[in-house]
DNA sequence: ATCCTCCCCTAC
DNA sequence: TAAGGTAGGGGAGGAT
């Protein structure tokens, strides 16, 4: 199997070197991560090489990238001092001549100093001999240097991606973030910068410094044959320390050396290929950190989470424990990635690491001094476990003051202590008795918890239709979620999702806004208001820019309360749990482990607290007393739209920003009122707001929206505050810097891993800019750097236009199959084109975001019906004109659905995304008049029922309801004997992933994956000489057989591609019968050419073609274009082409349109160009 | 430099 | 049970 060596081109690009290339699709051109990604490459190398025992690694650069994937390359010193960065690498050479080092008598190594940097020789790589057949090859890279590469002879020159790529990882690792785009600046600038790397090419273990002489290589020289190595594999119960895991995932838990002393350290070497490390002691590599000790994140072994490397986290968000401390040893029910429980412990570098509270594991009951998440991390340093919920194995109960609901929850056993017997004992040194910070009590009856209490002024029999979702229709029965690829399905979560409602509502208002302003004819009534409330025109104007900051007071809550005057004052949340009325249902369910959130809690509520976002389990751990109402979309909307009305019967210098806020420019009122305190004219607007909505709204004032919008922080609740520029500094200084609009949880993390730990604005005001844009880049470094001294020279108004319209569904979605799924886009895709006609936009670009479940993670997810723990992957593509049409939508989006080929009953959350947003002069067909649903006045006795007019439904065309042409693989799924063949640690992955495989499934047997189509697209493309071996190809695992697939799928998109009708002469295989196709297109269930030639020619006999019709026509299409059956439908094209030219039908003209436009949208896609089907 | 894709982050 | 949507800004890294 030579494909990989030489010159042998690849057969997916084109060009030579197939194994970087390879690497490099799976890199950049397919939708797995880019870890995955590297993790399978590795894994086919070694794979490949063991079958074939010829290295694979051709250039250095592959070296070099497969280093990244141990981490291997290892910087010594970071130091940075203003724009100047110096890098020093642990060199392994003083002196170049690097032979010294295999002989016996060769001194000894000494750590490099750091002085040898910028000395560098001229011998870049260097391969030497370590006696029989260990060999070191060392690879010394420096600035301006060329490195020649000993295997291929090839030289880089210094700075390559590669080189740059593993210095940012390093860094990272170390908690450094330095773009890649940066060092190689500070690379032109310092040219003392080297990287040394030694690897043995035996057992493939990479030292960073000069390798200890002892280290012998427990690879012997007998160079095992391709029969041999295979045959260990298939039985491994032979596996001779000669043929350790191929997989260090695996090889940490079950690869052990026959060498007694191999055992501690075999695991460590990721690339242990088949060797472990023997007195190498001076082996650095990151690993080390694991003190040879395997940990367990709950991701499964720590060296293998993804999420592990801090800084390097792409998905940080999403690991929810201190990796190695996860208190549940490697499972934990905390998959809520919100605010409040995500809580992603901070690296320990600060001080020392204990096992003070060993024994000890506390959950954190409401508010405490310091906070939970710092008491989390206390405990996480100090050897103790952090309960984000109470177990049974808590053994303390942290609060800081003692109502009698908390003693009420208290467990026997359970102790109640203040945050004090914590600190005090860490400051301390020792466990301080709990005794002395007890806070007992005795066990009463339960606090019953009022749940979803009535109107005061409302009987029950009001339309139970009306709490969360107002429009629903009740047939829709009751208990459970409706399928997902109902229809029904996305009505009703649309009905009830709140994110969703603010969502919507907030691109609402800023159309209501846009047209007020359009419709106004200049006259603003609400400032005779002002004029007879206030003293107008009597003192000087204001000079400076006023802007003022209006949000609603726990928005939610507010206008839920105005109907429900009894609650006021009492702890009170909107959420959608549905408790039954505390009257009639005596049995009160027990909510504390709810994970149904919070969405809007009132200040009584946040005392306790409660924010909103919280889950609602949580926040009636902190306050037991705690009132939930239901959401009254209605009533939201209603008063949102009269807050706007307010306003802008003062202004239209307003910038909507959501439902319930908005900033608005008082500079002009002030001025042409000649109106000397702007304050006075806020509380006049806010107590009409007050009168209008029953609810109440805070006001910040300063000079700019970002100072305006941090005074509302303090005016809140029902308050209004003014910070004049003369006091801005003051006032920025001591905000709090997360409470900064901007900065969230992760960038607050990420500043305070950069610079310590960060409290106020002055705290950030003293770094200086360059550094923060070092660390966050330019945009972000500013931002920080503006935002922490109050400086922002946006204006009110908003002069952009739309980029993007989108749905995504990340909740209820369960699919059973490949025909759900399709089912489910096509209804997506409706919903697309709804927004898109709303605004008279289409997109040329679409995205598809899927979620799908992480492998290790239950199937089940803690929230119900939630997307739990997940991967995320995205794919767009560029069409060649805009779309708007649902069909056309849907069709893109199966078909990048389909590029993506997820497990697809593991899919969790799709999107759609459309950009490159262009308007439509024309509307498109069966487009409906814009309706201006805002430009009504409120008035208090007619609500604005026009403005929750339903949305005009699109004219019903059938469902394009299509048998999709469901690629089936005639083969079976997963060849045991195959499986049998593969190594032991591959199988044991298998194992581990077994939705990945399609093994026997009953539970599903109707899931036929795309991957299915993997060796039928393989055996399409490959050329009928070559000497890849297909069999060697099906005896990769399925998933790595299914990324060579995407990656043969994935068009190169930016190198030149041939013509499409190039490319079939290139590949004439495509169209031969004999060669046996393990898949086919197939129209209404034919294949064969003929057939389908004399269906089609039925089909086009008829008058007039149904959508169904032009559905399966587009499907298969697509499908011929997608197998590179591009003669079949070439032929078909010009036949229909023929057959209707001389058809008077506007139908079929429009029918074979859409059909055309279809295919070229799938070539382009596919292969990067268009089909020319006429010739 | 500047574009493009695939993310990540934040806010309501 | 539960309804975890969306738009905009921006960074990383690759291609050109
Ligand atoms: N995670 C969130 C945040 C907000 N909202 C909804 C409910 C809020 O009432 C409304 C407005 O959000 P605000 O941030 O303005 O919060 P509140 O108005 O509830 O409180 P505040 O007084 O802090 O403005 O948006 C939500 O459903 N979920
Ligand atoms: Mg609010
Ligand atoms: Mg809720
Ligand atoms: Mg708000």
């Amino acid at each position: 199997m030579n494909i990989l060596a030489g010159q042998e081109r690849c057969p997916f690009c084109r060009k030579t070197e197939f194994a970087k290339h390879l690497h490099a699709h799976c890199l950049r051109k397919h939708p797995l991560s880019y870890e995955a990604a590297c993790r399978y490459f590795d894994k086919m190398l070694v794979l490949l090489k063991e079958q074939e025992a010829t290295t694979v690694v051709t250039t250095i650069e592959d070296v070099a990238e497969i280093e990244s994937l141990n981490g291997d390359w290892h910087v010594d010193e970071w130091t940075a001092s203003g724009d100047q960065l110096r890098l020093e690498m642990i060199d392994s050479d003083e002196d170049p001549d690097l032979d010294k080092y295999d002989s016996p008598q060769s001194p000894d190594p000494e750590p490099p100093s750091a002085a040898s940097a910028g000395s560098q020789s001229e011998t870049d790589a260097s391969e030497h001999s370590y006696g029989d057949n260990r060999q070191q090859h060392v690879v010394k890279i420096g600035l301006r240097q060329h490195v020649k590469c000993q295997l291929c002879s090839e030289t880089f020159t210094m700075a390559s991606h590669a080189v740059t790529h593993h210095l940012r990882d390093h860094l990272r690792e170390r908690g450094i973030g330095i773009s890649r785009r940066r060092l190689q600046a500070a690379y032109a600038r310092d040219n003392r910068v080297q990287v040394a790397l030694l690897r043995c090419t035996l057992c493939k273990t990479t030292f960073l410094e000069r390798p200890d002489r002892r280290h012998e290589c427990p690879t012997r020289p007998t160079k095992k044959s391709a029969q041999s190595v295979s045959a260990d594999r298939r039985n491994s119960s032979t596996r001779s320390s000669a043929s350790h895991s191929t997989d260090s995932r695996s090889s940490s838990s079950s690869s052990s050396c026959s060498c007694s002393s191999c055992s501690s350290t075999s695991s460590s070497s990721k690339n242990g290929g088949r060797g472990s490390r023997h007195g190498a002691a001076t082996v650095k590599s990151y690993d080390s950190r694991a003190g040879n000790r395997a940990r367990w994140c709950i991701h499964g072994p720590l060296k293998f989470c993804k999420f592990w490397r801090l800084g390097n986290c792409r998905n940080g968000a999403k690991c929810g424990y201190a990796h190695s401390l996860c208190p549940k040893d490697g499972r934990c029910e905390d998959e809520h990635y919100g605010q409040f429980t995500k809580d992603r412990t901070k690296e320990q570098t600060d001080g020392e690491l204990s096992d003070l509270f060993a024994g000890v594991a506390i959950f954190v009951n409401g508010y405490t001094e310091p906070s939970a998440s710092e008491l989390r991390r206390l405990m996480m340093k100090h050897g103790g476990a952090y309960h984000m919920y109470e177990l049974p194995n808590t053994t303390h109960v942290v609060v800081s003051n003692l109502p009698k609901s908390k003693i009420d929850k208290l467990k026997p056993g359970e102790k109640l202590v203040t945050a004090a017997w914590i600190t005090d004992s860490i400051a301390a040194g020792r466990l301080l008795p709990d005794v002395d910070y007890l806070l007992y009590g005795e066990k009463q009856g339960c606090a019953a918890l009022n749940k979803f209490v009535r109107p005061a002024d409302q009987t029950p029999s009001r339309s139970p239709a009306m709490l969360p979702p107002p429009a629903v229709d009740e047939q829709s029965n009751s208990r459970s979620l409706p399928k997902t690829s109902d229809p029904q399905f996305l009505k009703e979560y649309y009905a009830r999702s709140r994110l969703h409602f603010i969502s919507t509502w907030g691109q609402k208002m800023k159309r209501l806004v846009d047209e007020l302003r359009a419709a106004s004819d200049g006259t603003f009534p609400g400032r005779q208001l002002l004029a007879e409330r206030i003293d107008v025109g009597d003192g000087s104007a204001v000079l400076e820019p006023v802007f003022v900051h209006i949000d609603m007071d726990c928005f939610f809550v507010s206008v839920g309360l105005a109907s429900r005057p009894h609650l006021r004052g009492k702890p009170v949340v909107v959420t959608s749990a549905k408790g039954v009325g505390a009257e009639t249902m005596p049995g009160q369910q027990d909510k504390t482990s709810s994970w149904a959130e919070i969405s809007s809690c009132n200040y009584e509520a946040r005392a306790a607290g409660l924010k909103n976002g919280m889950l609602l389990g949580k926040a009636l751990k902190a306050c037991p007393d705690l009132t939930a109402i239901p959401y009254e979309f209605e009533a939201y909307q209603e008063a949102s739209i009269k807050l706007y009305h307010i306003l802008a019967s003062y202004t239209l210098n307003i910038r909507a920003v959501s439902c319930d806020e908005m900033y608005i420019d008082l500079t002009e009122l002030c001025r042409d009122s000649s109106i000397s305190d702007p304050l006075k004219v806020v509380a006049v607007i806010r107590q009409q707001i007050a009168d209008e909505t029953g609810c109440s709204a805070s006001a910040g004032l300063g000079p700019n929206m970002l100072v305006a919008r941090l005074a509302t922080r303090r005016a809140k609740p029902n308050g209004q505050f003014y910070v004049p520029q003369k006091d801005v500094h003051s006032f920025m200084a001591e905000q709090r810097i997360a409470d900064l609009p901007g900065i969230g949880r992760n960038i607050r993390e990420k500043l305070e891993s950069h610079f310590g730990s960060l409290e106020k604005c002055a705290d950030l005001e003293a770094i200086p800019v360059g550094r923060l844009k070092a660390t966050f880049g330019p945009k972000h470094g500013q931002q920080l750097n503006d935002l922490c001294r109050g400086i922002d020279n946006s204006t009110i108004k908003d002069t952009t236009e739309r980029k993007s319209v989108s749905c995504d569904i990340n909740y209820g979605i369960r699919l059973q199959s490949d025909a759900e799924a399709v089912e489910f886009l096509k209804n997506l895709a409706v919903e697309v084109t709804k927004k898109l006609d709303e605004i008279n936009m289409a997109g040329r670009m679409m995205t598809m975001k899927l979620m799908t479940r992480q492998a290790d993670a239950p199937e089940k997810a803690q929230k119900y019906m939630g997307h739990g723990l997940c991967d995320t992957v995205s794919r767009s593509t560029t069409l060649s004109r805009p779309i708007r049409d649902d069909r056309q939508i849907a069709s893109t989006a199966i078909s990048l659905f389909r590029q993506l080929s997820p497990v697809v009953v593991d899919v969790r959350g799709v999107a759609i995304m459309m950009t490159k947003l262009e308007s439509t002069s024309k509307p498109s067909p069966g487009d409906r008049r814009q309706i201006s649903h805002f430009c009504v006045k409120p008035t208090g006795a007619a609500p604005p029922v026009a403005l929750v007019a339903p949305i005009v439904q699109r004219a019903q065309r059938p469902a394009a309801r299509h048998e999709e042409v469901a690629v089936r693989s005639a083969a079976s799924p997963f060849d045991p004997e195959v499986l049998a063949a593969l190594p032991d640690d591959i199988k044991r992955e298998i194992a581990g992933h077994p939705s990945q495989f399609q093994m026997p499934r009953v539970e599903r047997p109707h899931v036929h994956r795309a991957e299915s189509r993997a060796l039928a697209d393989l055996s399409l493309l490959l050329p009928d000489g070559s000497k890849c071996d297909k069999n060697v190809l099906a005896e990769l695992p399925e998933e790595l057989r299914s990324e060579v697939r995407r990656a043969c799928r994935v068009r190169p998109r930016t190198e030149t591609t041939p013509k499409l009708n190039e490319l079939l002469t290139a590949f004439p295989i495509a169209g031969l019968p004999s060669r046996p196709l393990v898949t086919t297109p197939q129209l209404r269930g034919e294949c064969d050419y003929e057939a389908v030639k004399k269906l089609l020619l039925e089909i086009l006999a008829h008058e007039q073609p149904s959508d169904q019709v032009v559905a399966d026509l587009i499907e298969y299409f697509r499908q011929l274009i997608v197998f590179g059956n591009l003669k079949s439908a070439g032929c078909f094209l010009r036949i229909m082409d023929r057959i209707l030219a001389e058809r008077e039908s506007d139908v079929w003209k429009t029918a074979q349109q859409l059909i055309i436009e279809a295919i070229q949208n799938a070539a382009v896609q596919h292969y990067g160009c268009r089909f020319e089907w006429r010739s």
